[in-house]
Parts: C-alpha cells; sequence; structure tokens
DNA sequence: GAGGGAATGTAATAAAATAACATCTGATTT
DNA sequence: AAATCAGATGTTATTTTATTACATTCCCTC
C-alpha cells in the first residue's frame, strides 16, 4: 500500500492502540473526536485497511483487528484464535493449517483464494483463571 | 435433537430443497406462504437447526445451509469451500484441518471449542467453465 | 488553470439480528 | 378436570451492520 489518507492513518490508529477487535460503528464513535460523522467514513478506510493486510476482518464477529505481525500484507493470509470469555483475539501460525486446507481442497479440485479461519475457544490466562 | 417443530421443519425443507446457501431473510420470504411473518420465526427455528447441527451458519456469507452429511450433529465441526462464481456450497472433510488446528492452538495453551473454517475460491466445475 | 481520478462528506436506505412482551400448546401433576 | 409449567409461537419495535447515491474537495498532470 502506497501510502495512507488521514482517514485510514485515523481508523488503524484506533485499532492498534488496542488489539482488541472492534466493530465498524465502534470505530466510528471513538473517532467523532476527530471529525468522522458516517460509517462510510469508516468502511472506505477499513476496505482499503484489509485490502492491504494492515487490517483483518473476523467474520465471525463482524468486527476488525489490526495485524500483529508484518507480512499479512505479502502472503495474504491469517488465523485467530478467539477467546470467548476475555474476547482476547491472537493470530496464529496457519502454515500447518493452509497445507491441510490445500490438501483437502486439492482433493475436491477446488482453487482456494482466500481461507476464514477462526478459532472459537478459550485462551490460556481465561483457562488459568477460571475452569470455563 | 429430539422431534423437529412444524417451524423447524419448514426451514429445513426450505434449506434441503436446493443446497445453496440462503440468508435468514431469504427464507422468509420463501417460507410467507406457509404463514411466516416475522424474521424470529426464522431466526428461531435457525437456533435449533443449527445446535443440532442439521443446518450450518456460514459466517463469511451471512448464511444458512443444510448439512450435507450426517455426522456433524455428533461432532460438532464443518468446514467449507465456497465457490465465488456458481455460490456452490461444499462441506469438506476437516480431519486434517482440524488436527492442523488443534496442533496450532495446543503451541498457544488455547482450547478450542469451535472453528470457523470458510474457504473461498473456485470449484472444479467454474475452473473448467472460464479460466476464473 | 483546466481536466481527471481518487478521496471525502453527507443523507438516505437496505440487510441482518435481537429485544420485549403477549399468547398458545401440550405434557405433568394434583 | 383444573392447575401448573416449559417450550414454542406470534407480533411489534428496535438495534446493529453495511451499502447506495450523489455532491464536493483534493491532488496530480497536462
Ligand atoms: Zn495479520
Ligand atoms: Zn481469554
Ligand atoms: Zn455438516
Ligand atoms: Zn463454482
Amino acid at each position: 500500500m502506497s501510502e495512507l489518507t488521514r482517514n485510514q492513518s485515523l481508523v488503524l490508529d484506533a485499532l492498534q492502540s488496542d488489539f482488541q477487535p472492534a466493530s465498524a460503528y465502534t470505530l466510528l464513535d471513538r473517532l467523532r473526536d476527530h471529525g468522522f460523522k458516517a460509517p462510510l467514513q469508516v468502511y472506505r478506510a477499513l476496505e482499503k485497511l484489509v485490502e492491504s493486510g494492515l487490517v483483518h476482518r473476523l467474520e465471525s464477529l463482524n468486527a476488525f483487528v489490526a495485524c500483529q505481525h508484518d507480512g499479512c500484507g505479502r502472503h495474504r493470509a491469517a488465523a485467530f484464535l478467539i477467546c470467548e470469555h476475555c474476547k482476547s483475539v491472537t493470530e496464529f501460525d496457519h502454515a500447518r493449517v493452509q497445507r491441510a486446507i490445500g490438501a483437502s481442497a486439492k482433493d475436491a479440485g477446488f482453487t482456494v483464494r482466500r481461507s476464514v479461519i477462526e478459532v472459537e475457544g478459550c485462551c490460556a490466562a481465561c483457562e488459568g483463571r477460571d475452569t470455563g
């Protein structure tokens, strides 16, 4: 991605200030101080950011999260561990998972463009706290 | 699942008549002839059907599809190949994928409850037709 | 400084999901 | 049979998420 525009930077900063997932409307509220007034301002920025790999969309939450490591922009794939208790989201290494998906897809003659991998459960920290 | 209620049967039939994914509102429209009038009638039926494994929710499409094989009700996991051209959805064998996810999750000390695996791309039939 | 493309602003609307509350149904108990 | 209770339904209103449509501005190039 060439250079971020003002709105794109604002949205990215909002997401990076706190690596929790945020909905478009949550971001809108956070950015009202900066002059944001309408959903489209957020959605348009997110579209570019997701396209560039700086932000990922979590399909199962209708939410967005800043990429936690460089590289997604290049290899265009990500996988997430989503804790149902503390709502934390961790990007994890998906090489193995991608290989497994690739093998299954190949069996079906299917060409993969993008994989959505979102694992819901309980993170290590929360597992320690309660038994949940 | 014990026994399906009338509304649940209607929704399941609508989904099975055509194994294409359908949104809740599409189902509502299809079922107006049968007396459906409000979204909740569909959502409530879907909730039970998904719970029982007879229907799966596609997070990346905000849509629902009938399970294509027995067994999901038991092992509570499913993975999908979604063709972007013909919109067809195929449930695929996820044993390998689940193992890969399990391994990655274990590394992170994460306990898996449910996995969302939705692979977008091009199916064999469409690949044959156009070059897309 | 005129043209053109990308980014932005703004209002309106569509699509997806849930909340709240009333009613009905059928089984179970007394 | 009457009382009770849980689950399923019906209905209206509302919330949350996402897009359409159109006017305007900004920046680069010619
Ligand atoms: Zn990433
Ligand atoms: Zn946690
Ligand atoms: Zn299934
Ligand atoms: Zn296809």
